[in-house]
DNA sequence: TACGTGATGACAGTGACTGACATCGAGTGT
DNA sequence: ACACTCGATGTCAGTCACTGTCATCACGTA
């Protein structure tokens, strides 16, 4: 056995999870967080930038599956056809995971500092996408649209699935709430 | 003259944006703000809920010019050209204003905490547009998609606006943006 | 066996933000 | 004139997020 116990970065992002939603976020102190993962509040910092990042472990993940996602598509296809297939690829990474995403997200729509690290983390979704875009060939502005766009898909589509029973597979909201878009900005 | 210097916010807000353009966001405390504008910390809090808060006084404005088009629309309008004319009716309040804006816009993009707050300030307009539109008799998901794709337009329209000469006006901009969305979404 | 290394602990500090109470000039009523 | 209220501000003590610095100590390696 090791000095440590295994997986001090991971103990800090459950027993954060946990305390946040048992007495909320602002009520949770960062000492408190690391008594319970069996660290000292030092040690916290060393493993996330601040007390909000300890939500937000995936993000990256997320990220690199939607660029991916892009990067492969053919080059002939239209940007709309990519966001289509970066959605469907993103959505893979919650099948199995619709407790916990409902977990998570109530914890961070319930306070307004969480919240704004949830946009910045999509505002750098969206600024990779665009990037991405850009390297296929996609001009701007259609480049950062379509970005965007497909955050927006993804954002709306995120909260349906959440809310739904267990039904539909997010994949498939994501293909309805996308077409909804085409739909909504075709004036129909 | 009465016991104080009159628009204590306003001098607040004036020092912070000098400051935070001078040193930056992170090297300037709230008690230097505070000291330029001839107060003291504590009175800084009493105007601003935050350090960040100061630079989006006008964000309230932005959020009611952009509800009130949405409202003043004939009932019959599409979404998409509700949007329009919202765009329009929110470009109104940026003539005469490029300077300022870019002087603004430069001291939030530099820093993430700013990038944060303003990202959470479009979302509330959304959420409010989206609102508005429910009200108006559009369904879900398309008020929320159409809300949604109207902030996506006002930032990338708002910012090619910023890094635009002088040649053209924030309206048409806004309505190029959203037509090169139209595209995209479309498929071409 | 000595030495370097990496994860952690200990501790002091800064600055954002809050709560409680004091101050004082201006208006208001008598 | 006088008392009385009120609103904007000042003062002060306190909490907590976050940082810099140095010490510790098991583990691997020469």
């Amino acid at each position: 056995m090791g000095r440590w116990e295994p997986n001090a970065r991971g103990r800090l992002a459950e027993a954060a999870l946990q305390l946040y939603s048992e007495h909320g976020y602002e009520q949770t102190t960062v000492a408190e967080i690391a008594r319970r993962a069996g660290l000292t509040e030092r040690t916290f910092f060393r493993h996330y930038a601040d007390k909000r990042e300890v939500l937000f472990g995936g993000s990256d993940e997320l990220r690199e599956r939607f660029v991916q996602a892009v990067t492969d598509a053919p080059p002939s296809a239209a940007p709309i056809d990519v966001l289509a297939a970066a959605l469907d690829a993103a959505s893979g990474l919650f099948t199995e995971r619709r407790a916990h995403a409902r977990r998570r997200q109530a914890v961070i729509v319930a306070n307004a500092e969480l919240l704004e690290r949830e946009l910045i983390k999509l505002s750098s979704l969206s600024a990779a996408l665009a990037d991405t875009l850009r390297r296929r060939g996609v001009a701007e502005p259609a480049a950062s649209l379509t970005a965007e766009a497909g955050v927006a898909v993804f954002k709306v589509g995120f909260e349906r699935w959440i809310a739904d029973a267990e039904t539909r597979e997010m994949a498939q909201v994501m293909r309805e709430t996308l077409d909804e878009l085409k739909a909504v900005t075709a004036g129909g």
